[in-house]
DNA sequence: AGCCTGACTCGGC
DNA sequence: AGCCGAGCCAGGC
């Protein structure tokens, strides 16, 4: 059953779409969606994504490169851990060189709309 | 049924 | 350039 038709799918998908090295922000997906004022609806779904091992949820970040959800992540650093990991550079919750990393849905996946 | 909170974002000062 | 307030939608109490 892949209700892709729901909001917390679409979420699901685009952030299992996430390139490795990658981020992307909640506003981006959202938007992306349909939704750029439902950015906190795309960080909700988030909640049930980091569960999934689908959706690397550590990959999404706030418009600055804030980790603001690292405090939803098992561990208390676990999600900076994993960003750096794939090779982003992360100081004080925030990612260094943001807009190096960045991965726009709305630019790389293209809404052919 | 109503009020508050929340993994956000933008605009104004 | 940094801080504050408003907008947004949905879930929890």
């Amino acid at each position: 059953m892949a209700e892709n038709d729901n909001f917390f799918e679409k979420v699901y998908e685009v952030a299992g779409q996430i390139p490795y090295g990658r981020v992307t922000s909640y506003g981006a997906i959202a938007k992306y969606l349909g939704a750029a004022r439902s950015a906190r609806m795309v960080g909700w779904a988030m909640n049930g994504a980091g569960n999934m091992e689908d959706v690397p949820a550590h990959r999404v970040v706030n418009k600055a490169g804030l980790l603001t959800g690292k405090h939803h992540f098992k561990g208390t650093n676990l999600m900076q851990q994993l960003l750096e990991s794939e090779g982003i550079k992360v100081k004080a919750n925030q990612i260094q060189d943001l807009d190096r990393y960045f991965w726009d849905p709305w630019k790389e996946l293209g809404e052919s709309d």
